[in-house]
DNA sequence: TTAATTCTGGAATAAACAGTCAAGAAAGGA
DNA sequence: TCCTTTCTTGACTGTTTATTCCAGAATTAA
Protein backbone atom coordinates (compact mmCIF):
# COMPACT_ATOMS: atom_id res chain seq x y z
CA UNK A 1 0.00 0.00 0.00
CA UNK A 2 1.57 2.81 -1.20
CA UNK A 3 1.45 6.26 1.19
CA UNK A 4 2.00 9.74 -0.16
CA UNK A 5 2.79 13.07 1.05
CA UNK A 6 -0.73 12.49 2.48
CA UNK A 7 -1.31 16.19 4.29
CA UNK A 8 -2.38 16.49 8.10
CA UNK A 9 -5.50 16.07 7.72
CA UNK A 10 -5.20 18.12 11.19
CA UNK A 11 -3.32 20.94 9.40
CA UNK A 12 -5.67 20.97 7.05
CA UNK A 13 -8.73 21.47 9.55
CA UNK A 14 -6.45 23.82 11.21
CA UNK A 15 -6.69 26.32 8.28
CA UNK A 16 -10.09 26.29 7.76
CA UNK A 17 -11.08 27.11 10.97
CA UNK A 18 -9.03 30.37 10.47
CA UNK A 19 -10.91 31.24 7.42
CA UNK A 20 -14.22 30.34 8.67
CA UNK A 21 -13.59 32.04 11.95
CA UNK A 22 -13.02 35.22 10.04
CA UNK A 23 -15.41 34.99 7.23
CA UNK A 24 -18.77 32.65 8.47
CA UNK A 25 -19.64 29.53 6.59
CA UNK A 26 -21.46 31.63 4.20
CA UNK A 27 -18.60 33.68 3.74
CA UNK A 28 -16.13 31.26 2.62
CA UNK A 29 -15.90 30.05 -0.53
CA UNK A 30 -14.31 26.65 -1.52
CA UNK A 31 -11.51 28.16 -3.35
CA UNK A 32 -10.72 30.58 -0.11
CA UNK A 33 -10.78 26.94 1.40
CA UNK A 34 -8.46 25.09 -0.73
CA UNK A 35 -5.97 28.07 -1.17
CA UNK A 36 -5.82 28.39 2.90
CA UNK A 37 -5.75 24.90 3.10
CA UNK A 38 -3.25 24.31 0.89
CA UNK A 39 -4.73 21.18 -0.57
CA UNK A 40 -6.45 20.36 -4.02
CA UNK A 41 -9.54 20.53 -4.51
CA UNK A 42 -10.37 17.07 -5.05
CA UNK A 43 -8.85 16.29 -1.88
CA UNK A 44 -10.84 18.42 -0.18
CA UNK A 45 -14.00 16.90 -1.11
CA UNK A 46 -12.94 13.19 -0.80
CA UNK A 47 -11.51 13.86 2.73
CA UNK A 48 -14.52 16.23 3.99
CA UNK A 49 -17.54 15.44 2.11
CA UNK A 50 -18.78 18.64 1.16
CA UNK A 51 -18.19 22.34 2.43
CA UNK A 52 -21.12 21.96 5.46
CA UNK A 53 -19.12 18.62 6.28
CA UNK A 54 -15.99 20.28 6.50
CA UNK A 55 -17.37 23.63 8.61
CA UNK A 56 -19.11 21.06 11.34
CA UNK A 57 -15.96 19.44 11.90
CA UNK A 58 -13.69 22.61 12.13
CA UNK A 59 -16.94 24.02 14.50
CA UNK A 60 -16.17 20.37 16.08
CA UNK A 61 -12.27 20.66 16.19
CA UNK A 62 -12.22 23.93 17.29
CA UNK A 63 -15.05 23.77 20.24
CA UNK A 64 -12.92 20.49 21.83
CA UNK A 65 -9.65 22.63 21.60
CA UNK A 66 -11.11 25.67 22.87
CA UNK A 67 -13.03 24.02 25.94
CA UNK A 68 -10.19 22.00 26.78
CA UNK A 69 -7.90 25.24 26.83
CA UNK A 70 -10.40 26.88 28.79
CA UNK A 71 -10.46 23.82 31.44
CA UNK A 72 -6.93 23.50 31.36
CA UNK A 73 -6.66 27.37 32.48
CA UNK A 74 -9.21 27.05 34.98
CA UNK A 75 -7.12 23.70 37.09
CA UNK A 76 -3.81 25.05 36.02
CA UNK A 77 -3.87 27.06 39.53
CA UNK A 78 -3.79 26.12 42.94
CA UNK A 79 -6.22 28.31 44.38
CA UNK A 80 -9.63 28.12 42.52
CA UNK A 81 -10.52 31.61 41.97
CA UNK A 82 -6.89 31.55 40.61
CA UNK A 83 -7.80 28.86 37.69
CA UNK A 84 -11.12 31.49 37.16
CA UNK A 85 -8.97 34.38 36.63
CA UNK A 86 -6.80 32.89 34.99
CA UNK A 87 -9.46 31.19 32.20
CA UNK A 88 -10.95 35.33 31.76
CA UNK A 89 -7.35 36.57 30.92
CA UNK A 90 -6.59 33.77 28.95
CA UNK A 91 -10.47 35.02 26.65
CA UNK A 92 -8.90 38.91 26.89
CA UNK A 93 -5.20 38.24 26.01
CA UNK A 94 -6.74 35.88 23.05
CA UNK A 95 -9.53 38.15 22.16
CA UNK A 96 -8.09 39.65 18.74
CA UNK A 97 -9.15 36.79 16.94
CA UNK A 98 -12.64 36.27 16.38
CA UNK A 99 -14.58 32.77 18.04
CA UNK A 100 -15.79 29.87 15.51
CA UNK A 101 -18.00 29.20 18.34
CA UNK A 102 -19.36 32.64 19.44
CA UNK A 103 -19.56 32.61 14.97
CA UNK A 104 -21.22 29.44 14.33
CA UNK A 105 -23.60 30.45 17.37
CA UNK A 106 -24.89 33.68 15.88
CA UNK A 107 -24.86 32.92 12.12
CA UNK A 108 -27.43 29.88 12.19
CA UNK A 109 -28.46 29.50 15.83
CA UNK A 110 -30.64 27.06 16.96
CA UNK A 111 -31.35 25.86 13.06
CA UNK A 112 -28.59 23.44 12.42
CA UNK A 113 -28.66 20.45 14.88
CA UNK A 114 -25.88 19.07 13.95
CA UNK A 115 -24.18 23.01 15.84
CA UNK A 116 -26.42 22.86 18.23
CA UNK A 117 -25.61 19.05 19.21
CA UNK A 118 -21.62 20.24 18.99
CA UNK A 119 -22.05 23.23 21.02
CA UNK A 120 -24.03 21.38 24.09
CA UNK A 121 -21.43 18.68 24.37
CA UNK A 122 -18.89 21.31 24.21
CA UNK A 123 -20.59 23.71 26.97
CA UNK A 124 -21.61 21.21 28.73
CA UNK A 125 -18.42 19.95 29.74
CA UNK A 126 -16.70 23.70 30.12
CA UNK A 127 -19.38 24.40 32.62
CA UNK A 128 -19.23 21.03 34.77
CA UNK A 129 -15.74 22.15 34.86
CA UNK A 130 -16.50 25.42 35.76
CA UNK A 131 -18.80 24.74 38.25
CA UNK A 132 -16.54 22.45 40.02
CA UNK A 133 -14.26 24.88 40.93
CA UNK A 134 -16.96 27.63 41.22
CA UNK A 135 -18.29 25.19 44.23
CA UNK A 136 -14.31 25.14 44.70
CA UNK A 137 -13.48 29.03 44.96
CA UNK A 138 -16.70 29.22 46.84
CA UNK A 139 -15.79 26.92 49.83
CA UNK A 140 -12.02 28.95 50.02
CA UNK A 141 -14.65 31.65 50.90
CA UNK A 142 -13.07 33.47 47.68
CA UNK A 143 -16.23 33.78 45.43
CA UNK A 144 -20.09 35.15 46.32
CA UNK A 145 -21.99 32.00 48.00
CA UNK A 146 -25.45 34.23 47.12
CA UNK A 147 -25.76 32.61 43.62
CA UNK A 148 -25.31 28.66 42.98
CA UNK A 149 -22.62 27.61 40.63
CA UNK A 150 -24.61 27.03 37.67
CA UNK A 151 -25.62 30.42 37.49
CA UNK A 152 -22.21 31.81 37.87
CA UNK A 153 -20.56 29.29 35.59
CA UNK A 154 -23.47 31.02 32.89
CA UNK A 155 -22.61 34.16 33.73
CA UNK A 156 -19.11 33.75 33.69
CA UNK A 157 -20.00 31.97 30.14
CA UNK A 158 -21.62 34.97 28.92
CA UNK A 159 -19.26 37.10 30.05
CA UNK A 160 -16.53 35.36 28.06
CA UNK A 161 -19.35 35.93 24.69
CA UNK A 162 -19.67 39.17 25.66
CA UNK A 163 -15.80 40.30 25.77
CA UNK A 164 -15.34 38.19 22.90
CA UNK A 165 -18.24 40.26 20.68
CA UNK A 166 -16.64 43.40 21.97
CA UNK A 167 -13.02 42.65 20.96
CA UNK A 168 -14.79 41.99 17.29
CA UNK A 169 -16.08 45.22 17.34
CA UNK A 170 -13.06 47.15 18.02
CA UNK A 171 -12.94 47.40 21.73
CA UNK A 172 -9.14 48.47 22.71
CA UNK A 173 -6.92 46.08 24.84
CA UNK A 174 -7.62 48.36 27.79
CA UNK A 175 -11.49 48.17 27.19
CA UNK A 176 -11.22 44.45 27.18
CA UNK A 177 -9.22 44.32 30.36
CA UNK A 178 -11.86 46.20 32.17
CA UNK A 179 -14.16 44.15 31.19
CA UNK A 180 -12.54 40.95 31.98
CA UNK A 181 -11.76 42.64 35.91
CA UNK A 182 -15.31 43.55 36.17
CA UNK A 183 -16.81 40.46 35.31
CA UNK A 184 -14.64 38.71 37.72
CA UNK A 185 -15.54 41.56 40.11
CA UNK A 186 -18.90 40.91 39.91
CA UNK A 187 -18.49 37.28 41.33
CA UNK A 188 -16.54 37.80 44.02
CA UNK B 1 -46.66 64.10 -10.84
CA UNK B 2 -48.21 60.88 -9.95
CA UNK B 3 -47.96 59.27 -7.47
CA UNK B 4 -48.37 55.37 -6.62
CA UNK B 5 -48.82 52.74 -4.01
CA UNK B 6 -45.51 54.24 -3.41
CA UNK B 7 -44.84 51.26 -0.43
CA UNK B 8 -43.46 52.95 2.45
CA UNK B 9 -40.10 52.54 2.67
CA UNK B 10 -39.98 52.25 6.29
CA UNK B 11 -41.88 49.44 6.54
CA UNK B 12 -40.03 47.59 3.35
CA UNK B 13 -36.79 48.45 5.59
CA UNK B 14 -38.53 46.98 8.61
CA UNK B 15 -39.28 43.77 6.83
CA UNK B 16 -35.69 43.43 5.38
CA UNK B 17 -34.17 43.87 9.11
CA UNK B 18 -36.24 40.91 10.06
CA UNK B 19 -34.63 38.48 7.25
CA UNK B 20 -30.76 40.12 7.91
CA UNK B 21 -31.16 39.59 11.49
CA UNK B 22 -32.18 35.86 10.94
CA UNK B 23 -29.87 34.72 8.18
CA UNK B 24 -27.14 37.66 8.43
CA UNK B 25 -26.08 39.29 5.11
CA UNK B 26 -24.06 36.28 3.36
CA UNK B 27 -27.67 34.10 3.77
CA UNK B 28 -29.85 36.62 2.67
CA UNK B 29 -30.45 36.28 -0.57
CA UNK B 30 -32.47 38.82 -3.12
CA UNK B 31 -35.14 36.63 -3.29
CA UNK B 32 -35.80 36.47 0.32
CA UNK B 33 -35.78 39.84 0.54
CA UNK B 34 -38.15 40.51 -2.02
CA UNK B 35 -40.28 38.06 -0.93
CA UNK B 36 -40.12 39.03 2.96
CA UNK B 37 -40.55 43.25 1.97
CA UNK B 38 -43.31 42.84 -0.44
CA UNK B 39 -42.07 44.99 -3.54
CA UNK B 40 -41.08 44.63 -6.96
CA UNK B 41 -37.29 43.62 -7.43
CA UNK B 42 -36.88 46.34 -9.59
CA UNK B 43 -38.29 48.67 -6.65
CA UNK B 44 -35.78 47.56 -4.39
CA UNK B 45 -33.11 47.97 -6.54
CA UNK B 46 -34.35 51.83 -7.61
CA UNK B 47 -35.02 52.71 -3.90
CA UNK B 48 -32.04 51.14 -1.64
CA UNK B 49 -29.34 50.53 -4.54
CA UNK B 50 -28.34 47.03 -4.23
CA UNK B 51 -27.84 44.42 -1.38
CA UNK B 52 -24.82 46.16 0.97
CA UNK B 53 -27.01 49.38 0.46
CA UNK B 54 -29.45 48.21 1.88
CA UNK B 55 -27.80 46.13 4.40
CA UNK B 56 -26.21 48.88 5.92
CA UNK B 57 -29.75 50.96 5.85
CA UNK B 58 -31.17 48.05 7.99
CA UNK B 59 -28.15 47.75 10.62
CA UNK B 60 -28.57 51.68 10.71
CA UNK B 61 -32.11 52.06 11.10
CA UNK B 62 -32.17 49.07 13.51
CA UNK B 63 -29.29 50.70 15.46
CA UNK B 64 -31.16 54.23 15.74
CA UNK B 65 -34.50 52.24 17.03
CA UNK B 66 -32.42 49.96 19.35
CA UNK B 67 -30.45 52.55 20.65
CA UNK B 68 -33.33 54.97 21.14
CA UNK B 69 -34.88 52.17 22.67
CA UNK B 70 -31.88 51.54 25.23
CA UNK B 71 -31.91 54.92 26.18
CA UNK B 72 -36.00 55.66 26.97
CA UNK B 73 -35.91 52.78 28.92
CA UNK B 74 -32.83 53.48 30.64
CA UNK B 75 -34.49 56.90 31.54
CA UNK B 76 -38.19 55.37 32.35
CA UNK B 77 -37.56 55.67 35.59
CA UNK B 78 -37.30 58.05 38.66
CA UNK B 79 -34.56 56.10 40.03
CA UNK B 80 -31.38 55.42 37.96
CA UNK B 81 -30.78 52.13 39.17
CA UNK B 82 -34.40 51.09 37.94
CA UNK B 83 -33.70 52.22 35.12
CA UNK B 84 -30.52 50.22 34.46
CA UNK B 85 -32.89 47.49 35.78
CA UNK B 86 -35.12 47.54 33.49
CA UNK B 87 -32.88 47.93 30.26
CA UNK B 88 -31.20 44.74 31.20
CA UNK B 89 -35.22 43.48 31.71
CA UNK B 90 -36.25 44.22 27.94
CA UNK B 91 -33.04 42.73 26.41
CA UNK B 92 -33.75 39.20 28.31
CA UNK B 93 -37.46 39.39 27.49
CA UNK B 94 -36.82 40.82 23.64
CA UNK B 95 -33.92 37.96 23.43
CA UNK B 96 -35.89 35.51 21.43
CA UNK B 97 -35.20 37.44 18.07
CA UNK B 98 -31.73 37.81 16.89
CA UNK B 99 -29.92 41.01 17.37
CA UNK B 100 -28.81 42.60 14.14
CA UNK B 101 -26.02 44.71 15.66
CA UNK B 102 -24.71 41.57 17.19
CA UNK B 103 -25.19 39.60 13.86
CA UNK B 104 -22.93 42.76 11.67
CA UNK B 105 -20.27 42.76 14.40
CA UNK B 106 -20.03 38.88 14.21
CA UNK B 107 -20.14 38.70 10.51
CA UNK B 108 -17.69 41.70 9.58
CA UNK B 109 -16.04 42.55 12.78
CA UNK B 110 -14.21 45.75 11.33
CA UNK B 111 -13.40 45.01 7.90
CA UNK B 112 -16.44 47.37 6.67
CA UNK B 113 -15.73 50.38 7.80
CA UNK B 114 -19.32 52.01 6.85
CA UNK B 115 -20.64 49.51 9.21
CA UNK B 116 -18.11 50.26 11.85
CA UNK B 117 -19.17 53.72 11.96
CA UNK B 118 -22.73 53.57 12.24
CA UNK B 119 -21.73 51.60 14.96
CA UNK B 120 -19.77 53.30 16.72
CA UNK B 121 -22.19 56.24 16.27
CA UNK B 122 -24.98 54.03 17.99
CA UNK B 123 -22.43 52.95 20.54
CA UNK B 124 -20.98 56.17 21.71
CA UNK B 125 -24.63 57.32 21.94
CA UNK B 126 -25.74 54.10 24.60
CA UNK B 127 -22.66 54.48 26.59
CA UNK B 128 -23.16 58.61 26.77
CA UNK B 129 -26.60 57.82 28.06
CA UNK B 130 -25.74 55.04 30.21
CA UNK B 131 -22.64 56.68 31.97
CA UNK B 132 -25.06 59.80 32.72
CA UNK B 133 -27.52 57.21 34.64
CA UNK B 134 -24.73 55.41 36.74
CA UNK B 135 -23.39 58.58 37.79
CA UNK B 136 -26.49 59.43 39.21
CA UNK B 137 -27.10 56.13 40.53
CA UNK B 138 -23.46 56.15 41.93
CA UNK B 139 -24.67 59.60 43.85
CA UNK B 140 -27.86 57.73 45.00
CA UNK B 141 -25.83 55.00 46.46
CA UNK B 142 -27.48 52.26 44.56
CA UNK B 143 -24.24 50.88 42.64
CA UNK B 144 -20.69 50.42 43.02
CA UNK B 145 -18.47 53.68 42.92
CA UNK B 146 -15.20 51.82 42.58
CA UNK B 147 -15.44 51.97 38.77
CA UNK B 148 -15.84 54.24 37.30
CA UNK B 149 -19.41 55.20 35.18
CA UNK B 150 -17.32 54.38 31.90
CA UNK B 151 -16.35 50.90 32.92
CA UNK B 152 -19.52 50.05 33.64
CA UNK B 153 -21.40 51.41 30.92
CA UNK B 154 -19.43 48.88 29.02
CA UNK B 155 -19.28 45.95 31.12
CA UNK B 156 -23.41 46.64 30.79
CA UNK B 157 -23.27 46.20 27.21
CA UNK B 158 -21.10 43.72 26.30
CA UNK B 159 -23.54 42.31 29.16
CA UNK B 160 -26.16 42.88 26.88
CA UNK B 161 -24.64 41.60 24.17
CA UNK B 162 -23.38 38.15 26.54
CA UNK B 163 -26.94 37.50 27.10
CA UNK B 164 -27.81 37.85 23.27
CA UNK B 165 -25.57 35.47 22.29
CA UNK B 166 -26.41 33.05 24.77
CA UNK B 167 -30.36 33.56 24.01
CA UNK B 168 -29.11 32.66 20.03
CA UNK B 169 -27.60 29.84 21.39
CA UNK B 170 -30.58 28.22 23.19
CA UNK B 171 -30.55 29.89 26.51
CA UNK B 172 -33.64 28.58 28.26
CA UNK B 173 -35.73 31.90 29.68
CA UNK B 174 -34.68 31.80 33.00
CA UNK B 175 -31.00 31.30 32.41
CA UNK B 176 -31.56 34.69 30.72
CA UNK B 177 -33.09 36.02 33.63
CA UNK B 178 -30.45 34.77 35.92
CA UNK B 179 -27.82 36.27 33.58
CA UNK B 180 -29.73 39.51 33.99
CA UNK B 181 -29.97 39.72 37.80
CA UNK B 182 -25.93 38.34 37.88
CA UNK B 183 -25.24 40.91 35.58
CA UNK B 184 -27.19 44.00 37.78
CA UNK B 185 -25.77 42.05 41.23
CA UNK B 186 -22.33 42.70 39.55
CA UNK B 187 -22.34 46.54 39.69
CA UNK B 188 -24.29 46.85 42.53
C1' DT C 1 -60.22 60.07 -20.26
C1' DT C 2 -55.36 60.70 -20.90
C1' DA C 3 -50.78 61.19 -19.55
C1' DA C 4 -47.27 60.68 -16.36
C1' DT C 5 -45.30 58.03 -13.04
C1' DT C 6 -44.34 54.06 -10.18
C1' DC C 7 -44.55 49.41 -9.05
C1' DT C 8 -44.58 44.48 -10.62
C1' DG C 9 -43.02 40.11 -12.49
C1' DG C 10 -40.67 37.53 -15.57
C1' DA C 11 -36.96 37.03 -18.47
C1' DA C 12 -32.16 37.83 -19.50
C1' DT C 13 -27.24 38.26 -18.14
C1' DA C 14 -23.05 37.54 -16.21
C1' DA C 15 -20.48 36.24 -12.40
C1' DA C 16 -19.60 33.25 -8.53
C1' DC C 17 -20.45 29.16 -6.57
C1' DA C 18 -20.31 24.05 -5.02
C1' DG C 19 -19.15 19.99 -6.57
C1' DT C 20 -17.32 16.43 -10.28
C1' DC C 21 -14.23 14.51 -13.65
C1' DA C 22 -10.11 12.95 -15.69
C1' DA C 23 -5.19 13.10 -16.68
C1' DG C 24 -0.98 13.21 -14.63
C1' DA C 25 2.72 13.96 -10.98
C1' DA C 26 4.79 12.31 -6.76
C1' DA C 27 6.14 8.81 -3.75
C1' DG C 28 6.71 4.60 -1.67
C1' DG C 29 6.31 -0.79 -1.86
C1' DA C 30 7.27 -4.88 -4.49
C1' DT D 1 12.14 -1.36 -12.46
C1' DC D 2 6.86 -1.21 -12.28
C1' DC D 3 2.66 -0.87 -9.76
C1' DT D 4 -0.42 1.12 -6.64
C1' DT D 5 -2.05 4.74 -4.21
C1' DT D 6 -2.71 9.55 -3.13
C1' DC D 7 -2.49 14.22 -4.14
C1' DT D 8 -2.70 18.02 -7.63
C1' DT D 9 -4.27 20.55 -11.38
C1' DG D 10 -7.28 22.49 -14.45
C1' DA D 11 -11.17 22.12 -16.91
C1' DC D 12 -16.01 21.19 -16.69
C1' DT D 13 -21.11 21.17 -15.10
C1' DG D 14 -25.02 22.83 -13.32
C1' DT D 15 -26.88 25.78 -9.92
C1' DT D 16 -27.40 29.94 -7.54
C1' DT D 17 -26.50 34.58 -7.19
C1' DA D 18 -26.91 39.71 -7.83
C1' DT D 19 -28.21 42.83 -11.01
C1' DT D 20 -30.44 44.75 -15.20
C1' DC D 21 -33.94 45.00 -18.75
C1' DC D 22 -38.44 45.38 -20.39
C1' DA D 23 -43.30 45.15 -21.01
C1' DG D 24 -47.38 45.81 -18.69
C1' DA D 25 -50.43 46.77 -14.65
C1' DA D 26 -51.74 50.02 -11.25
C1' DT D 27 -52.48 54.53 -9.65
C1' DT D 28 -53.14 59.33 -9.51
C1' DA D 29 -53.06 64.25 -11.45
C1' DA D 30 -54.82 66.98 -14.88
Amino acid sequence: MARNKEFDRDDALDAAIGVFREHGFEGTSTDMLVRAMKIGRQSLYDTFGDKWKLYCLAVERYSIAETRAHIATLRGEPRAVDGIRAMIGRVVEDAQRACLGVGSICEFGESRQELSALRQTAGLQLKTAAEERIRKAQADGDIAVDATAGEIANFLIAGIAGIRVAARGGASRDDLRSLGRMTLRAIA
